[in-house]
RNA sequence: GUGGACGUAGCUCAGUUGGCAGAGCACCAGAUUGUGGCUCUGGUGGUCGUGGGUUCGAGCCCCAUCGUUCACCCCA
């Protein structure tokens, strides 16, 4: 073990991992441009205040989890936890309610959160999300879910499920919340701890709990839905009509509760059996209130986030996952006098747009094809006294072991004609 | 913040009641001079996470500490 190593909860992204990363990041790109959504990025760090009225002050996040520092100026930052406090800060900020009636946005890039490192859970971790923010109209959720399950479809992850519910509005939300009291408080001696302290802050959370015993007593719950205002129980079945009409297969859950509080109706949750305990691999819900609350014009909005770390953890879990990488060129002068010409070469070869190693270490033939082999090379281009005196090259198929000598100034055309040939 | 498991070579791991630090893979070099994957031979590589304690003697037992990992909590 050396010294040095990344700090407790963060990992390298290693060249191993790298095309799984590459893969999901520019997958999502392009389809997000089908929806015609646009990328935004907004700085790591935010002033800590966004995040305390954004996400809410007694949310676990807020209490326990934050990167919070001062910098040299006595500003109070914080390393972003979450996605959706600084695009709604930056949409407030440049005024782009203004721009068009809808905006739609994507970000990428890492989160930050001070908890205990596990399968999937990592202090630095990183998100791909949308927001859609200046409608209210449920088919904007059921759009949002519905490419959440494009995109996921589109990268090949098997095994997922995707959870909707509907946490009520800033109306019939404390309807909910004291139902739900009076419930849970003809056994609350018997709940646990959390669950208590929770009973007068957030009693939505208490539905959450993972506590056997405490799940023992949520047995004969009223239906959430049962609760719900007209308006919001109308937007939910429109939502899931909208869903039904794709066919796209989903539960309703009434227990499912996000631990932001910004989230208002619709929330849902896509979740993979391949991500042991945090088998969450997407988030996300309707948040109607949050733009006003920092300070912009009422605006409703709804979005989505996922860890690309876990959608890495599932592709890897796949079997049948296949990366498709350029085939490679491996250069072999053998001897130093033939180093010059055959820089020149692959100069050529790669302003062609083709993938080439030029190995200079290695003077013996032998040792030189070992390592084309162990790259995996396509061809190996073998340049040495013979071919120098003939101005040749001599051209060779790894795969078949067929060789050619040519011309020097004519073997860029050979070679890729020899590339270009997809047999292999 | 709480609980369990684990820290020995670059990687995966053996290591007996406490008695000379090991294997496989990987890497490097050879098996007669310019032809790779298989095989064979040899080689490089470790302050046994760190610090203390017990002992004639500790990779092994005890304590502490740091780290990894899984789970709780919470979330992506």
């Amino acid at each position: 073990m050396s010294k040095y190593t990344a700090p407790r909860g963060t990992k390298d992204i290693t060249p191993d991992d790298m095309p799984f990363w590459h893969y999901i990041e520019s997958t999502s790109r392009s389809l997000f441009s089908l929806y015609n959504y646009q990328e935004i990025r907004t700085p790591v760090f935010e002033h800590t205040e966004l995040f305390e009225r954004g996400i809410g002050d007694s949310t676990d996040i807020v209490e326990k989890e934050m990167y919070t520092f001062s910098d040299k100026g006595d500003r109070r930052l914080t390393l972003r936890p979450e996605g959706t406090a600084p695009i709604v800060r930056a949409y407030v900020q440049h005024g782009m309610h203004s721009k068009s009636k809808v905006s739609k946005l994507y970000y990428c890039g890492p989160m930050f959160r001070y908890e205990r490192p596990q399968a999937g859970r990592y202090r630095q971790f990183h998100q791909i999300g949308v927001e859609s923010l200046g409608s209210a109209l449920p088919i904007c959720d059921a759009e949002v879910i519905a490419m959440g399950v494009h995109l996921f479809d589109e990268l090949g992850l098997s095994g997922l499920s995707v959870a909707i519910n509907s946490v009520g509005c800033p109306v019939c939300r404390p309807v909910i919340e004291e139902r739900l009291k009076q419930f849970i408080g003809l056994n609350l001696e018997h709940l646990c701890g959390d669950c208590n302290r929770r009973f007068d802050s957030r009693p939505l959370r208490i539905l959450d709990c993972k506590n056997s015993t405490c799940k023992t007593y949520m047995t004969g719950l009223p239906d959430i839905r049962d609760s719900l205002c007209h308006e919001c129980k109308d937007h939910f079945n429109y939502v899931v009509g909208y869903l039904d009409n794709l066919g796209i297969p989903f539960q309703i859950n009434p227990q499912l509760v996000r631990g932001l509080d910004y989230y208002t109706r619709t929330t849902f949750e896509i979740g993979s059996d391949q991500l042991g305990a945090q088998n969450a691999l997407c988030g996300g819900g309707r948040y109607d209130g949050l733009v006003s609350q920092l300070g912009g014009p009422a605006t409703p909005a709804v979005g989505f986030a996922f860890g690309i770390e876990r959608a890495v953890m599932i592709l890897q879990e796949m079997s049948d996952y296949h990366q498709r990488v350029n085939p490679l060129v491996y250069v072999a002068p053998v001897g130093f006098d033939q180093v010059a010409k055959s820089f020149l070469l692959v100069d050529r070869i790669r302003r062609a747009g083709y993938r080439v190693e030029l190995e200079t270490s290695k003077n013996e033939l032998k040792t030189h094809l070992k390592q084309a082999d162990k790259l995996n090379a396509r061809l190996v281009l073998i340049y040495g006294e013979d071919e120098a005196n003939v101005d040749k090259v001599l051209v060779r198929r790894m795969a078949d072991r067929t060789q050619e000598l040519i011309p020097f100034d004519h073997a860029l055309e050979y070679i890729v004609s020899e590339l270009e040939d997809d047999t292999f």
